[in-house]
DNA sequence: GGCCGTTAA
DNA sequence: TAGTTTAACGGCC
């Protein structure tokens, strides 16, 4: 179960056995690692389902769903657009980069971004004895008791987000930041303004990140969003992939993908693809029919979209949230008056963000994790809109006590 | 509408 | 000894 992220850049080559060894070591009789397993039973428990299902339907005579599936996976195909130039940029292990860049003595040696409790980044050196993000500090250390686990600096990332989204406005003013160190741009409009081809323009905004700032990035580029970001894996670290906008390239690109490749699927869905014997993209359109008596019309359009290469290609810089939230891991309480407290701390915090941005909600949630990492969601929708850190403590007493 | 689970960074 | 935080979305009842 232990599940080693290998597809991740930087993973490949490395002892996945030995490596998880050590991590089911360290986890084997915590709590975490129970809830782990309790969560891995109820998986097994619905691909077990799920092919029982597929074999049904193997037994059944489908060809009277043949046309339907074929009209719909047609009407997909005329969906696709080939008429833009997408860029996916994505700084290479990034705050491991800053933290390096910053501290000459880190160079060289195995590092990590994060606390003991987990680690939001590593570096190369230190992937290759399978550290790497998401994973517990102290988890990390026996994998390899050399690492050096550098604190965040978040002003730091800041501040290099802002100077690499300089350089992206330079190029597509309307690029969609998704994350730091992330971000599509559209560079069609800026090709028309220049002889050179997308590779040169994406050698040059890659040369202007590492000119402004000491840092490397790696780069996708490709007809949509879905593929520009496969792509800008293809080359990492310090590199790029194009994919041309060309739909046999497309095809020859896309079909032997493993569908973990995918934004979207995660390890859960490969699972359940692989459950039905469906590993690549090739594999989901030759069983388009099964998918499509299998799951919901949107999870079947995701499929089909994503395995025929189509993504979007509309890259805009508006953003609308839809919620905002704040949460805390903290010492083991069962007290309802300490409990309250606690949600009396948070309230207030999130009080303040919402003023930040003149924001209010309507539907208030509480999450609880126990210490058994068991999750429950309690909520309620309002009659009126909310942002006091007085009302938000009001009613999250009232929802958490259902 | 309410709750759970998945994904991603 | 110890396993994060924030946001979005789909499925199911």
């Amino acid at each position: 179960m232990s599940d080693l992220a290998s597809h991740k850049a930087g993973l490949q080559g490395i002892d996945k056995e030995k490596v998880n060894q050590v991590i089911y070591e360290a986890s084997k009789n915590s709590a975490f690692y129970l809830n782990e397993a309790r969560k891995d039973e109820a998986l097994n428990h619905k691909t077990e389902q799920l092919l029982k299902k597929y074999e049904a339907l193997r037994r059944q005579d489908l060809s009277t769903f043949n046309n339907k599936v074929d009209n719909l996976v047609q009407a997909i195909e005329r969906k696709r657009d080939l008429s833009r130039t997408i860029v996916h940029i994505d700084m290479d292990a990034y705050y491991a980069s800053v933290e390096e860049r910053d501290n000459p003595s880190l160079r060289g040696k195995p590092m990590a971004v994060g606390s003991n409790s987990m680690l939001s980044t590593s570096n190369y050196e230190a992937r290759r004895y399978g550290v790497r993000s998401a994973m517990p500090g102290f988890i990390a250390k026996k994998l390899c008791p050399e690492l050096i686990i550098v604190p965040c600096n978040f002003d730091k990332y800041h501040a290099v987000a802002k100077q690499i989204r300089e350089v992206f406005a330079r190029y597509d003013p309307n690029y969609t930041p998704m994350s730091l160190d992330e971000a599509y741009l559209d560079i069609t409009e800026y090709l028309e303004t220049t002889d050179k081809t997308p590779d040169e323009i994406v050698e040059q905004i890659r040369k202007e990140i590492h000119e402004e700032t000491k840092l490397t990035a790696s780069a996708g580029i490709a007809a949509n969003m879905l593929l520009s970001k496969i792509c800008s894996d293809f080359n990492k670290p310090n590199g790029q992939y194009r994919l041309p906008n060309n739909i046999n390239d497309i095809m020859r690109f896309i079909r032997p993908l493993p569908v973990r490749k995918i934004p979207g699927i995660g390890r859960v869905t490969e699972r359940i693809l692989k459950a039905i014997d469906i590993s690549t993209c090739g594999a989901i359109l030759d069983n388009s029919v099964y998918l499509y008596r299998m799951f919901s019309s949107i999870s079947f359009n995701f499929f089909i979209r994503a395995a025929l290469g189509i993504g979007s290609t509309t890259v805009k810089s508006e953003y609308k949230r839809k919620s905002m939230s704040i949460s805390r891991t903290f010492c083991n309480l069962s007290q309802p008056n300490e409990l309250f407290a606690k949600l009396r701390e948070l309230v207030d915090y999130l009080a303040a963000d919402l003023a930040k941005e003149y924001l209010h909600g309507k539907t208030i949630a509480l999450t609880f994790k126990s210490v058994s990492f068991k999750v429950t969601t309690r909520e309620r929708s309002l009659k009126r809109y909310i942002y006091t850190a007085d009302d938000l403590y009001h009613f999250g007493k009232q929802v958490s006590s259902i």
